[in-house]
DNA sequence: TACATACATTTGTATATACAATTGTTGTAG
DNA sequence: CTACAACAATTGTATATACAAATGTATGTA
């Protein structure tokens, strides 16, 4: 990705703002394909983090708050989302019987097919973003990233 | 950045999904604190990103085409953005008298003066950011968000 | 028991963004 | 000179998100 066209300025950009910038092209552009990798399938990249997470229970329902936790969105959103997946068949919501203040949210097998078809689409996504990685940057790069 | 905590699931990730997501994590973060500093200032991140932009232009007017190829978002909410700044008076609008189908828009001293306010705001925001980054670390990273 | 407080989620509302269609302007082929 | 394509910006509309307030439930304490 050429930042230089986009930052293109007269002065000098100091390093700081710089790496800032360029982490939210870099971010944008991630967006976009992951975002038109999952269209297909209908669903958006959020929708899309959630049933992975939901995924990754291992039939372990989970509720609002600790998805919430694992999510970049806020809470009301949350709801939305998981309102969103529910009219798609993908997950479903009980209220929790031990406390009915809570929610519990699980996949249900459509939901479990159709992510492993998104599984495909979003793999390919991925290696188009990262062919110029090689294993070792990968790990350079979250090295410097868990620094933030 | 604890990503493990948010990523936290019993099978391991593989190391090219790791770094999607972490970088997604990691972008949220900054986009919460920016937006945070700029708040006081009353302008969202993304205006004082085309203030900043008009700004490197020193004078020289800038499309909206020109403006939109340096930003993320998509050409209608360039628009937009422009209206915004323009009620608050930090820039002005003219149709271009060579080819009017075109806009300039310039910062106004008014901008000018806010921006110069924020840009304080935000240096403090990324020192707070980037306080565990050496200079080093930074040449690294840029070096490798640029495979991207 | 009654009351205040904390908790988990939901709803209302304003704002932001994406996408498609539209407007107005310029360039150009016949 | 006209018709048509290309260009630059704007508008309409649906969806997404943030923030604050509201709802319903549980817990602690007098």
């Amino acid at each position: 990705m050429n930042v230089e066209k986009i930052i293109k300025t007269e002065k000098q950009i100091p390093i700081a703002s710089r790496t800032l910038i360029h982490l939210s092209l870099v971010e944008a552009k991630i967006n976009e394909i992951m975002t038109t990798a999952l269209k297909p399938h209908g669903v958006s990249l959020q929708q899309f983090n959630v049933l992975r997470i939901l995924r990754g229970q291992k039939g372990k329902p989970a509720n609002l708050s600790t998805l919430n936790e694992r999510m970049v969105t806020k809470m009301s959103n949350t709801t939305r989302l998981v309102d969103k997946l529910i009219l798609k068949g993908y997950v479903d919501r009980v209220v929790c019987p031990s406390n009915r203040r809570k929610v519990e949210i699980n996949i249900t097998v459509q939901g479990e097919s159709a992510l492993s078809e998104m599984d495909t689409a979003l793999k390919e996504a991925e290696e188009k973003l990262l062919n110029n990685f090689t294993v070792e940057d990968l790990t350079a790069l979250n090295v410097l990233l868990d620094k933030f």
